[in-house]
RNA sequence: GGAGUGAUGGCCGAGUAGGUCGAAGGCGCUCGCCUGCUAAGCGAGUAUACGGGUAAUACCGUAUCGACGGUUCGAAUCCGUCUCACUCCGCCA
């Protein structure tokens, strides 16, 4: 959510940051124009309002005088009446203006590239070699099938399309890239670990911006107003949600990690094979709430932190900073983190980390107090996977391929999975 | 799932025959005083949001005693619904 008053001191601005970002900046003048039909509305509610705490003043010194106040009273019914009718219209003005004000996507940062999508992001940073192989690679779902560590098929019939399960070292992989990912960042970024539940409320979904507009990204619990996870970022961004920090507490660095529910609507056709895009994918996600002067340093550092496992895996990546066009809805910055894939021939995200600035604190009424003595402002909130654990296992799939068909897999993983290679079990 | 109790400011805790209650008192905190150190003592202050106002303060107004709705000229106080917490019983990993 952006600064309403803000808007009001500089609309331009903000018609210019929502036009970057592929609004209509028109929305902006549509609020304005809300804003300025609640504020009137209100101002008289209240005047209203002080008249009859007023005289409700002096009828209760006259009664307590004995004196009569009936015709006080009489002249006050009709003033309570007007400030009911009153009171509801202010009610409907201010969800209206509430609502125009959740449906404006964050503003880009200065720095962001201007650009209408993907093809006009800029690559910052390449890293790694690509593999070479004396063979044709095959893609991760042939590889994890003729390995017999993940099940397709049988995951559909136990649930549906775009489900999958793991199975022997497939399963042990998932367990042991979601224990490396956790260790490290714990250990050597200094993350708080954090094990979150897997359903949230619609509350903390407005929090964190995925509600009101992105509904149909996620699953709902019937009638409930309950929904799968889509991320970690959810209750982790949610913990602090309506309290206020101390400035000590800062920055607040947690790792969560979690299953990840996304109903994949719109996206039909895409990505239809192999652990690209499904239904549910786990995740090691990060988060971070930061003070908004450092807010910039801290998304640099997290994405070091997310590369930090890239690297320690021995994938190679590129960096790309996403363009005003391609950036989330909901942040002002956005570097993706892009793993290499052989097969596919081509780089896929794997990590995506955000600067928010205030959009979603504000969302969610997270503040921090400098000293005892001034007053509350908005913290920073960033987040970034570190990384997506299925995306993760496909790239460990087609980079460590070998040409019988076996799986040499990463020197860090090799303390968690007790083999240095996947083969096929006897 | 059944039965009961409760929800007040940063914390604890008063306050129901409705009327200067934003709310007593205590603790904590901030500032000042005092005391050759420390402790104690004394005085003052100490919520948030929104609107108006200002260069910014000041200041003015409105709202907030779990949430929403109702009664009333007027509600922390009365009525209804909901949420949450705690206790007991049942059930379960």
């Amino acid at each position: 959510m952006l600064d309403l008053k803000a808007i009001r001191q500089d609309p331009d601005k903000f018609r210019q940051g929502v036009k970057r970002k592929k609004y209509d900046p028109a929305l902006i003048d549509q609020l304005l124009e809300a804003d300025e039909a609640w504020r009137s509305a209100l101002t008289e509610v209240e005047r209203l309002k002080s008249v009859r705490n007023k005289a409700s003043e002096a009828i209760a010194m006259k009664k307590k005088q004995g004196q009569d106040a009936s015709a006080e009273i009489a002249e006050m019914k009709s003033v309570s009446e007007k400030i009911k009718e009153l009171d509801e219209r202010v009610r409907q003005l201010d969800e209206q203006v509430h609502e125009m004000l959740l449906g404006l996507p964050n503003i880009p940062h200065e720095s962001v590239p201007d650009g209408d999508d993907e093809n006009d992001n800029v690559t910052i940073k390449h890293w790694g070699d690509k593999p070479q192989f004396s063979f044709e690679p095959k893609p991760h779902w042939e590889l994890a099938q003729d390995l017999d560590i993940v099940d397709f098929e049988r995951a559909v019939k136990i649930t549906g399309s775009r489900f999958v399960l793991y199975k022997g070292l497939g399963a042990k992989l998932e367990r042991a890239l979601a224990n490396f990912m956790l260790d490290y960042q714990i250990e050597k970024n200094g993350y708080v670990e954090m094990f979150p539940q897997f359903i949230a409320n619609d509350t903390s979904l407005i929090g964190t911006g995925n509600l009101p507009k992105f509904g149909d990204e996620m699953f709902k619990l019937e009638g409930l107003p309950y929904y799968l996870i889509p991320t970690a970022e959810i209750p982790l961004t949610n913990y602090y949600r309506d309290e206020i920090l101390d400035a000590s507490q800062l920055p607040v660095k947690f790792a969560g990690y979690s299953s990840c529910f996304r109903s994949e609507a719109g996206s039909a056709g895409k990505d239809t094979r192999g652990l690209i895009r499904l239904h549910q994918f786990q995740k090691v996600e990060l988060v971070k709430l930061v003070t908004p002067e450092s807010s910039y340093d801290e998304l640099n550092s997290l994405v070091e932190d997310a590369e930090d496992i890239l690297q320690a895996l021995e994938l190679p990546y590129r960096v790309i900073e996403c363009c005003t066009g391609d950036q989330g809805v909901k942040a002002s910055k956005q570097y993706d983190l892009e793993v290499w894939l052989p097969a596919a021939g081509r780089y896929r995200e794997i990590s995506s980390c955000s600067n928010f600035e205030a959009y979603q604190a504000r969302r969610a009424n997270l503040r921090f107090r400098r000293d005892e003595t001034s007053k509350p402002e908005f913290v920073h909130t960033l987040n970034g996977s570190g990384l997506a654990i299925g995306r993760t296992v496909a790239a460990i799939l087609e980079n460590g391929q070998q040409a019988d068909g076996s799986i040499k897999l990463p020197k860090a993983l090799v303390p968690y999975m007790g083999v240095e290679t996947i083969t096929r079990r006897a």
